[in-house]
RNA sequence: GGGCAAGUGGCGGAAUUGGUAUACGCGCUGGUCUUAGAAACCAGUGCCGCAAGGCUUAAGAGUUCGAGUCUCUUCUUGCCCA
């Protein structure tokens, strides 16, 4: 067998792909994007698998004549940086740069068709420049605001807390308890958006309905209504936001958050102020709120309820109740709310039901939340539960006592950090206090290279001199915002800047931006489903509203989000992890270590990550078996959307098969000429056809691993007919379109395949022909519903022709004789279903 | 606890409008070649059965001439939110 060194001819053509352009003038444009890496040293599994169905899409689009952009950058900022900064000694700047370099390499050696001239780093100040026009763009319109806000503060790390990195109330790196701090931070104002990010959704039919499910559920629009309760000492109200009104008999207590108005009345005495303190150790997410213990503090306050006369409730403020959502205080309803339940059998308060579980008693052991009908209230007895929510708030808003509300769950997006590596903030303080922001032509604000990062605390706040400025305007002394930014911010616009990445005048051309965007195709993980993408939504919205040149609302018009990919895990007899190259596979079942052949404990395929040590290494791998060994078996596998289980075995016989592609190549161009037979050669070329329009339509779908099957079943085709009465000129075009149509999965082999037969014609899709295809089919023949026998017909055959032939010669024969047919369904070129 | 997916051979998976279930690959079995191994090639491979035939898409019911696909109930797993 001829074989083909993929070493050489992928670096040969890895030279030929460098600067890569993908570009038809004349052809609609297509922009195709995967989200961009954080460079955080080597590639992974995962970016082979993202940047792979990218390629695809992106050669695919080509080759049919689209004019492509598709571009490749660097998520540049970030705590790594820092923290490997400290421990190597390295500046976060060099580290980065030196990953860079390494990932790039890595990238180029699995052959992608990136056009490596558009690359872009947040981290560099020609992009992050941009970035801070677009924050002071965004602050002159109202879509940025400093507010003081409680956040998730790691008392270890001293920093802020991002909710994902609160993990079941700790820190996600100190482990540390998370406690509530009172800080002033910037904000974009998303929330001024609400409306539109959810409203917006549905224009999105190219995003997978699990996505937009999630972001619908994250902005959670709720229906409810704000109540007024009144004080019974004097005239004062408490306004109280609730989705569930229906429950008003129910509320056995008014419950206030730490920073309420009402609390300025307690401000002096201690037992509160410890009281304060101790609420301020529970964190911020609705999780942490709903799994700490719930604590209080009795007022010796009472409102009237609104509905029943002469009843009297206690106020208590209370450890779950947040000042930021809502008006800061609720009604307790213990009966059908888990947390009033709880902190009402710790402070002995009433607990009455006022929706029926539908059982007898109505006796309780934890709230019922469920729907049901009214009980125990009055003029809504027997209403269920959406019918009561309706005919309390009309009675609410008759008697005054409040009015309807929508409230959403989505809260402005808190961008401040207390870190260097990030772009700073272009703010400066005055000495009279005032907040204003950097001269745009001072832009852009930069990081200093010297930085002491051992220090605890913001870096940048212990900088000497850095902060030190003066207003350009009015040469007044200022100084500096010492937080940078949250690197959502670097990635919710890089795919606008990738339109023009060595624009100068602003953050984007506008020409270039409005004939690219919107992204034609997004690719990138699932766990962007919510934060990355809305925040991109976002930004999108608050640049169509500052900019009236741009019209468009939404960046991302077609959205895939693959799935990982997943490996054994091994633990040794100690229970440490143990990497696959420190394991030995003895047969199917059996597992040693390496080193001293103890056993091995296998554990269940979990998605690769360097805690446990179940990760394969891509450049080991393209080494090993190729690159396009590794594309294929990627794309093979699984469909792209699941997880895809690694196998070195697998991996391995994509590159036995890939050397059969070239073999037969190979055999083909040597094949001496035969003597033609025209029925065969017709036949052979039609099943040929046949799977190039299957592997079409299975690309166009997103199911690779359907089009390699279709090439496997090609390659066969081709084998079994090579001894055929089929020419030498059929063979050869059949051939050039076979490897035309592997040109996006393997592109090396595919190239080196085609220059084997002096092929020119590189940038096309080969034609496909509808009609020539398979005109025998095979027709199901059922009896009562049971196939009894598949018979082969000519296409389009009708019933009568099938009828004779079955009854001449099929198997089914002997369940039709002797009987009556009752009836018959016949579906063209499916089957036929005798009814006796 | 709520929401959403999904459940098909030993394994990954096909079956995109209700119409041949198990395509294709891996693994396994036997054979050819080889000093041996690897590679390559040939044949077989859902289950039960000597066979004829029967059974089979998590379990159960329903609609239909016909259900992996539609409806309902239950179980299991995964993801997101809590």
């Amino acid at each position: 067998m001829e074989r083909v060194n993929f070493r050489a001819i992928e670096k040969k053509w890895q030279k030929k792909f460098a600067n890569f352009k993908l570009s038809k003038p004349k052809g609609k444009k297509f922009y195709c994007l995967e989200m961009f890496p954080y460079p955080s040293g080597k590639i992974h599994m995962g970016h082979v698998r993202n940047y792979t169905i990218g390629d695809v899409i992106a050669r695919y689009k080509f080759l049919n004549g689209y004019n492509v952009l598709h571009p490749m950058g660097w998520d540049a900022f970030g705590l790594p940086a820092e923290n490997a900064s400290k421990q190597n000694n390295l500046h976060p700047k060099e580290w980065t740069h030196k990953n860079i370099e390494t990932m790039k390499n890595q990238l180029k050696l699995l052959g992608l068709s990136i056009d490596w001239d558009l690359e872009i780093a947040t981290c560099n100040k020609d992009y992050y420049k941009h970035q801070q026009e677009i924050f002071i763009d965004f602050f002159n319109e109202g879509l940025v605001s400093r507010k003081e806000t409680y956040v998730n503060w790691d008392p270890v790390e001293n920093t802020v807390l991002a909710n994902e990195q609160v993990i079941n109330g700790r820190g996600w790196r100190s482990n540390a308890l998370v406690e509530r701090k009172k800080l002033s931070q910037w904000f974009f104002n998303i929330t001024k958006f609400s409306k539109d990010l959810l409203e917006d959704l549905e224009k999105l039919s190219g995003w997978p309905d699990k996505v937009k499910l999630m972001q619908k559920n994250w902005i959670g629009k709720s229906y409810g209504c704000e109540i007024n309760f009144n004080l019974t000492n004097n005239k004062e109200l408490i306004k109280v936001f609730t989705t569930r009104p229906d429950t008003i008999f129910g509320a056995s207590f008014i419950a206030l958050s730490v920073d309420h108005p009402l609390s300025k009345e307690f401000k002096n005495k201690k037992d509160f102020e410890n009281f304060k303190a101790e609420s301020n150790k529970t964190g911020t997410t609705e999780e942490a709120l709903a799994n700490a213990e719930k604590i209080g503090y009795d007022t010796g306050l009472f409102v009237h309820h609104p509905f029943i006369q002469n009843k009297k409730i206690p106020i208590y403020f209370a450890n779950f109740v947040l000042m930021d959502y809502g008006t800061g205080a609720i009604f307790g309803c213990p009966a059908h709310d888990q947390r009033d339940y709880d902190f009402a059998k710790k402070y002995k308060l009433g607990i009455i039901s006022v929706v029926s579980n539908g059982q007898v008693g109505e006796k309780l052991d934890e709230a019922y939340t469920g729907d049901g009908k009214m009980i125990n209230s009055d003029f809504l007895n027997g209403l269920d539960t959406v019918r009561a929510k309706e005919k309390i708030i009309k009675e609410i808003e008759k008697k005054k006592f409040g009015k309807r509300k929508t409230l959403f769950r989505l809260k402005d997006w808190g961008i401040s950090r207390q870190r260097y590596w990030g772009c700073p903030i272009p703010m400066i303080y005055l000495e009279d206090g005032n907040i204003v922001p950097v001269d745009k032509s001072e832009l852009p604000v930069e990081l200093p290279d010297e930085i002491d990062l051992t220090s605890k605390g913001n870096p940048l706040d212990s900088h000497p001199t850095w902060k030190k400025t003066v207003e350009k305007k009015t040469g007044k002394k200022a100084t500096r915002e010492t937080d940078t930014l949250d690197t959502f911010v670097d990635s919710s616009w890089y795919f606008l800047r990738f339109c023009s990445p060595k624009y100068k005048l602003g953050p984007f051309d506008e020409k270039k931006l409005n004939y690219w965007m919107p992204v034609d195709q997004y690719i990138g993980g699932v766990e962007h489903a919510i934060l990355h993408l809305l925040y991109s939504r976002f930004f999108m919205k608050g640049i169509n509203k500052l900019n009236n040149k741009i019209n468009l609302t939404e960046p991302f018009n077609n959205l895939f989000t693959q799935g990982m990919v997943c490996h054994e895990t091994y633990k040794d007899e100690n229970g440490n992890w143990l990497y696959p190259d420190e394991v030995t596979k003895i047969d199917n079942e059996k597992y040693l270590k390496k080193i001293d052949n103890s056993k091995v404990i296998v554990g269940s395929p979990e998605s690769m990550s360097k805690s446990k040590k179940n990760t394969i290494d891509p450049e080991t791998m393209i080494n090993q078996y190729g690159a396009d060994a590794v594309r294929w078996f990627i794309l093979s596998d699984s469909p792209p959307e699941k997880d895809v289980q690694w196998s070195d075995v697998g991996v391995s016989s994509a590159n036995k098969f890939l050397q059969k592609i070239w073999n037969l190549n190979y055999q083909i161009s040597k094949r001496v000429d035969k003597k033609i037979n025209r029925e065969k050669e017709k036949e052979f070329e039609q099943h040929i056809n046949s799977l190039s329009i299957k592997i079409d339509n299975s690309i166009d779908g997103f199911r690779f691993n359907v089009s390699i099957a279709h090439f496997y079943e090609m390659y066969s085709l081709f084998k079994n007919n090579f001894d055929a009465e089929i020419s030498n000129t059929s063979m050869n075009n059949n051939i050039l379109k076979m490897m035309k149509l592997m040109m996006p999965f393997t592109p090396h082999l595919a190239h080196e395949c085609l220059e084997l037969f002096k092929c020119k014609d590189l940038d096309n899709w080969p034609k496909v022909d509808k009609k020539n295809i398979i005109t025998e089919i095979s027709l199901a023949v059922q009896v009562n519903g049971k196939t009894r026998d598949v018979v082969k017909v000519n296409k389009d055959s009708d019933e009568k022709s099938v009828t004779n032939l079955i009854l001449e010669s099929s198997k089914a024969k002997k369940y039709l004789e002797g009987k009556k047919v009752m009836k018959t369904i016949f579906v063209k070129n499916k089957i036929v279903n005798y009814i006796v």
